[in-house]
DNA sequence: TTTCGTTATGTTTATATAAATATAGCGATA
DNA sequence: TATCGCTATATTTATATAAACATAACGAAA
């Protein structure tokens, strides 16, 4: 067991703040969403992003099905039959969405990542 | 302060970040565990805290358990007994908690202020 | 026209979370 | 010493969430 160098570092992990962005009482932007749009865009389908990230293909659809309601446009456009089954990718406005969240989050952990070491320090180990 | 103001708005009100300290995979210190801490230092016990809120007794228990087993030292301290029947302090430790906490989410509200408003107009209305 | 993997959705089962209820123990003070 | 409201905890019930399973529809390509 890695003990004394490490035990800062390594539970500062999961020590983080995240930034959820609420749709009436739905999430309609937050961490986890946001993995699944760069999934599927990385696979090109719900399903292999679905795998990927080891989840149900049902939970991912209802993720984006939630995602796509909550927005102004579809974040991520559908196909349906052919050789491949279909398949789905995001749309521009979904990588702008994306971006957008991105840049929010980073910025907003970055403005306190020195006060959160220290808060880490109030907290017990691991 | 009684519950009134809650009426009409919430539009973007419910449009927006949140920041969450994780602790293993129980939230350690989130918005509501905030309001807690407020509300025993306001009122005195957990009891009081509770119905202020509108949350069970064993809830509010249950939340101040985790935030007294997550950090290095007690948020809250209580007494059991008395002609009060006891009560409950929000400690020094657990007032610079609170406070570090508070200032974290502020400064990390403040700094994607302008990048939300932006991110809501893509969303759809309320 | 048959095949294929996907989208889209329904249904059922399991698990987790929350609520509701109950109650023991405390101890200052009246 | 009897009372009071609170802390602390256990137990049960209800609800919500997630997982598991099933299946229809699709349509390009073989």
């Amino acid at each position: 067991m890695a003990k004394s160098a490490l035990s800062g570092k390594a539970s500062r992990q999961e020590l983080k703040p995240q930034i959820r962005i609420l749709f009436r009482k739905a999430i309609a932007m937050g961490p986890g969403k946001a993995d699944l749009l760069r999934a599927i865009d990385d696979t090109g389908s719900i399903s292999a992003a679905a795998r990927q990230m080891e989840m149900s293909y049902r939970r991912a659809w209802l993720l984006v099905d939630t995602m796509n309601q909550a927005f102004k446009a579809p974040v991520v456009a559908t196909l349906t039959g052919g050789k491949a089954g279909g398949g789905a990718a995001v749309t521009e406005f979904g990588k702008e969405v994306l971006k957008r969240y991105s840049a929010m989050e980073a910025k907003a952990s970055a403005s306190v990542a020195r006060e959160l070491r220290g808060f880490a320090d109030l907290m017990n180990g691991d």
